[in-house]
DNA sequence: TTGGTATGTTACAGGCACTTACTTAGTTAG
DNA sequence: CTAACTAAGTAAGTGCCTGTAACATACCAA
């Protein structure tokens, strides 16, 4: 297994970039950075690989030789997604504290923040057509994701003496921050009551939404 | 073959069917309803103007004739789609009796149930890009619609003597829905809650959402 | 009857996904 | 060191889609 990367050193010849040579010297790499970049600027919907060949500086046909089709692409872009999306919610609850309340907020407006400044990612990872999701390492990728959320659940939920189970509290919570991120991405909020705070949305409803469910008379 | 479709026509003009005849008869409504079959069975993405052509069997310049392009079609079939919610969920609201909470839960099912039975038609209305969105009739569409369930909801917050202003109730109730009905049509529980009885999460956290916020102790 | 307009048609330009057949760079065996 | 093999490109072509242009036909009105 040689690191195709490694080979970048080519004595005799230009030593600059990929100019100019046949061998691109990562094009797959290539192609899922220009994917992830064009996604996000212009959404799933809009990407086409051939732009992203065009970015890469080959050929329509290139692709093909590293990928199965468009669809595989946007399976690792959105991969890739859940990937951040992991990573910078479990900062967010470490710097503010696990266990604490204050983590719950600094959780849940993460997803919020997530989707607005990366809408198109979002849609892609959440709102897609379920065939891109069906691929089994998607499918890990998104239930490693979630794992990491009822696990800081659970930790606020022993802390706070809720004895509902923590799923549960989670379910329901993620069930509105994802309505609230939704609605704010797609401009529905907009239509509707335009000077809407929906941070102010977020803050004011978790309370009522992470408190014990089964002592609050619900029924 | 006699599209049955095809068969209420313009007074005054051949009322026989469309086989053979040059003009249709009324082929911007023709292509209305092939729009909107092929949006509920394949989704928006998947919608081709070629296709609806082909279900009114003309050519595929014809639809020029009648439309802007490709997306006003789309427009027209998500103002008929902000129509048909807003006739169902008026029918829910008058079934339960206005103003009680079982008017509530009947709304916000209806909601749901919307979602779940056209899919496809759900994402077009609220999840499309804001394009489709832009055009000012499609925009009075969603006001009316939204209004109208605001209103359900002043009856009910007026009746239960809730303090709060029904538009921060009605808010956050529809954030709550509306994230419900997005992760399950999208298939995003399956991953994670393969089991997850979604009408019962409904019904457990209305209450929780549609009690007074500002009495609650929230913050 | 006669022309005008609305509503069809065919033909075409341009774009994209994907395939096939070919070419070249890089690797490895002898 | 070379020859052969393989990996990774390219060009050309298919089929489908959107949208435009030029043309044809049905209906209407004077």
């Amino acid at each position: 297994m040689t690191d195709p990367r490694a080979a970048k050193s080519r004595p005799g010849l230009q030593t600059d970039a990929a100019k100019g040579r046949y061998h691109h010297g990562d094009l797959r790499e290539a192609l899922i950075t220009a994917a992830m970049e064009l996604v996000l600027e212009r959404g799933a919907e809009n990407f086409t690989l051939a732009d992203a060949c065009r970015r890469a500086g080959v050929s329509t046909a290139a692709p093909y030789k590293h990928f199965r089709d468009r669809d595989e692409v946007l399976e690792i872009v959105l991969q890739r997604g859940f990937d951040l999306m992991t990573e910078e919610a479990d900062a967010a609850v470490a710097q503010a504290g696990p266990g604490t309340f204050a983590a719950m907020i600094a959780l849940n407006k993460h997803y919020v923040l997530f989707a607005i400044k990366r809408p198109s990612l979002f849609k892609l990872m959440f709102g897609q057509s379920p065939e891109l999701k069906q691929a089994d390492l998607v499918l890990e990728q998104g239930q490693d994701c979630f794992g990491r959320v009822v696990k800081h659940f659970a930790d606020y939920c022993e802390a706070a003496g809720i004895a509902e189970d923590p799923m549960q509290v989670c379910l329901r919570t993620w069930t509105f921050v994802h309505g609230l991120a939704s609605l704010k991405i797609d401009e529905d909020y907009d239509a509707v009551a335009p000077d809407l705070d929906h941070m102010a949305l977020l803050t004011d409803t978790l309370p009522l939404l992470l408190q014990d469910g089964m002592a609050s008379g619900a029924r």
